[in-house]
RNA sequence: GGAGAGGUGGCCGAGCGGCUGAAGGCCCUGCUCUCGAAAAGCAGUAUCCUGUCAAAAACGGGAUCGUGGGUUCGAAUCCCACCCUCUCCGCCA
C-alpha cells in the first residue's frame, strides 16, 4: 500500500510508474473520493469540538444546580448530523481504501523497464552446466524411474498437481530442508521460525496477495482462513502492529513451510514433474530492516539464497525482474533460476524482494529511532531460500547418470546418512 | 462442546458516566550529583488523522482504553454482537 498523502501529492508520478507495470488504477474516483472525505472530515471534526466545548459546560451548569436543557436539545442536534455525515465520511473511506489497496508498489530507480518476462535482463551465470553423452531424462521420468515419485497415485489421492515421495525422494526432500535451514541459521545468522500454515484475511491483506489475488489462494470452507501460498505471510505478520526499537533491527527470520497455491489460470502449464504444485515446500528468508539499509539487505538476502544453489553445485542465473513482470507488492525483485537440462531452460527457484515499506504500511510494522520523536516504517524483504521441490527436481536432472542413477552433491550427503547416490 | 475470568500506553497496572489521553510503577531520554559508573533527585516520554504552512518545526482541532454497533448532551466506564487470551470440566491428537 502507497501512502495516501502521498498518492495524493504525486499523482502524475504514481500515474506514471504504475503504467510501466501496466497497471491500471481508478485515479479519478481516488481523487474526488479523496477530497470529499477531507471536506465531510473537516465538517465533522468542527462539530465534535463544539459538542464537547458544550459538554464540558452542560456538565457545569449540572454541577451549579442550573438548567442545561437548552444546551442539551442543541447537542442532541449536533450529533445527529455527526452520525450522518460518520456515514459519509465511512462511504469514501472505504471507496478510498478500496482504491489504494489495490494500487501495486513502485518500481525502484534502479528496476530495468521492460513488459514481461522476455524483457528480464539477466545478471550473473554461475556453475558450469552439466556434459551428457546421452539425453538428459526429465526429473518426472528419472523419479518414476527410480521409484522416488509418483504422480499417478498422488492424483489418486488428492488430484492433479500434487505431489507423492517415497523412500530416497522423501528423504532427499527432508535432507534439503534440514541442508537449507542449516546454512541459514548457521553463518547466514537467520532465526529458525515455524509458523501457521493457515492465516486470516487481514495478514493475507497485509503482505499483498489480498484483496486482489484472492483466486490464487485455497480458502477453508466455513472458515476465514486461507492455506499459505509462501511462509512470507505469517512470518511477516509475526510483528504486524508492533512498533519496533532501532536496535531490533535487522530482524532475520527463517521458516520452511508447505505453500499451497491454486495455480488458477496456468491450466496447461508445467502439467508434468515438481515444476508447478498446489502444495510444495519452501525454506523462506524473511528481513526487517531499517529503510536505508533495505537495498544492501537486498543484496545479501540474494546471496544467502545463491550460497545454497553453490553448496549443491547446480548452475543457475541471476535476472532482474523489469517493471512489467515484477510482483504486486514487490519495489524490487531478482529470480535466481536454475539449470534443467532435459528443458534446457532455466527455471526459476528463488524469488528475492525488497518491499520497502509497502508491506509495514498494510501491515503496521514500525520501529522507533533512538532519540528521535515520532516511528517510521520499517523496511521487508523476502526471498525464497529454495523452493524445495524444484531443488529435487534440479538435483535429479543435473546430477544423473548413464546408468539411470543420480549422484548426490557432496553438501548434502551427511543429511542423506552419507548416501552418495540414488539408484533404482 | 459446557462453566467462569479477562483484554487499558513500549511493558506492568489503576480507573468503572463529565474534573481521565488516561493515576502509580517500570523501561527509555535529558539534566543534577560523581573522576566516571551505579544509586538518588528533577524533568520529559503514546499513536493516527487533520488545519495554519511550500515544507519542517511549532501551535490549534479531532480520534484512539480488543473490534464493530447502540444508549447518552457527554462512554475506557452502561447495553448488544463479534474476535482474542486465560482457568476448570468433557472430548481428541
Amino acid at each position: 500500500m502507497l501512502e495516501i498523502k502521498f498518492v495524493r501529492q504525486n499523482l502524475p508520478a504514481v500515474q506514471k510508474a504504475l503504467a510501466a507495470r501496466g497497471a491500471v488504477v481508478d485515479i479519478e474516483t481516488f481523487k474526488n473520493a479523496d477530497a470529499r472525505r477531507r471536506e465531510v472530515l473537516l465538517e465533522i471534526e468542527e462539530l465534535r469540538h463544539r459538542r464537547n466545548v458544550v459538554s464540558d459546560r452542560i456538565a457545569e451548569m449540572k454541577k451549579a444546580g442550573e438548567n442545561a436543557q437548552k444546551l442539551v436539545e442543541e447537542m442532541r442536534e449536533v450529533s445527529g448530523k455527526v452520525k450522518m455525515l460518520d456515514r459519509t465520511l465511512a462511504e469514501n473511506e472505504d471507496i478510498i481504501n478500496n482504491i489504494i489497496l489495490e494500487i501495486p508498489n513502485l518500481p525502484h530507480a534502479s528496476v530495468p523497464g521492460g513488459r514481461d518476462e522476455t524483457d528480464n535482463p539477466v545478471l550473473k551465470q554461475e556453475g558450469s552446466l552439466p556434459q551428457f553423452d546421452f539425453d538428459p531424462l526429465p526429473h518426472w521420468t528419472l523419479g518414476k524411474n527410480l521409484g522416488i515419485l509418483d504422480f499417478e497415485r498422488a492424483a489418486k489421492i488428492a488430484g492433479a498437481r500434487f505431489p507423492l515421495y517415497f523412500g530416497a525422494g522423501a528423504r532427499l526432500e527432508r535432507a534439503l530442508i534440514n541442508f537449507m535451514l542449516e546454512v541459514h541459521t548457521g553463518g547466514h545468522g537467520y532465526t529458525e521460525v515455524l509458523p501457521p500454515f493457515a492465516v486470516n484475511r487481514q495478514s493475507m491483506t497485509n503482505t499483498g496477495q489480498l484483496p486482489k489475488f484472492e483466486e490464487d489462494l485455497f480458502k477453508l470452507e466455513g472458515w476465514e482462513y486461507f492455506l499459505i501460498p509462501t511462509a512470507e505471510v505469517p512470518v511477516t505478520n509475526i510483528h504486524q502492529d508492533e512498533i519496533l526499537d532501532e536496535n531490533q533491527l535487522p530482524i532475520y527470520y527463517t521458516a520452511c513451510t508447505p505453500c499451497f497455491r491454486s495455480e488458477a489460470g496456468s491450466y496447461g502449464k508445467d502439467t508434468r514433474g515438481l515444476i508447478r504444485q498446489h502444495q510444495f515446500n519452501k525454506v523462506e528468508l524473511v528481513k526487517f530492516v531499517l529503510p536505508e539499509s533495505s537495498y544492501a539487505e537486498l543484496e545479501s538476502l540474494l546471496s544467502n539464497a545463491e550460497n545454497i544453489l553453490k553448496r549443491l553445485q547446480l548452475p543457475y542465473q541471476v535476472v532482474t525482474l523489469c517493471t512489467g513482470d515484477l510482483g504486486f507488492s514487490a519495489a524490487k525483485t531478482y529470480d535466481i533460476e536454475v539449470w534443467m537440462p532435459a528443458q534446457g531452460v532455466y527455471r526459476e527457484i528463488s524469488s528475492c524482494s525488497n518491499f520497502e515499506g509497502f508491506q509495514a504500511r498494510r501491515a503496521n510494522i514500525r520501529f522507533r529511532r533512538k532519540g528521535k520523536k515520532g516511528t517510521e516504517l520499517v523496511h521487508t524483504l523476502n526471498g525464497s531460500g529454495l523452493a524445495v521441490g524444484r531443488t529435487v527436481a534440479a538435483i535429479l536432472e543435473n546430477c544423473q547418470q548413464s546408468d539411470g542413477s543420480v549422484r548426490l552433491p557432496e553438501a548434502l550427503r551427511p543429511y542423506m546418512g552419507n548416501m552418495e547416490r540414488i539408484e533404482p
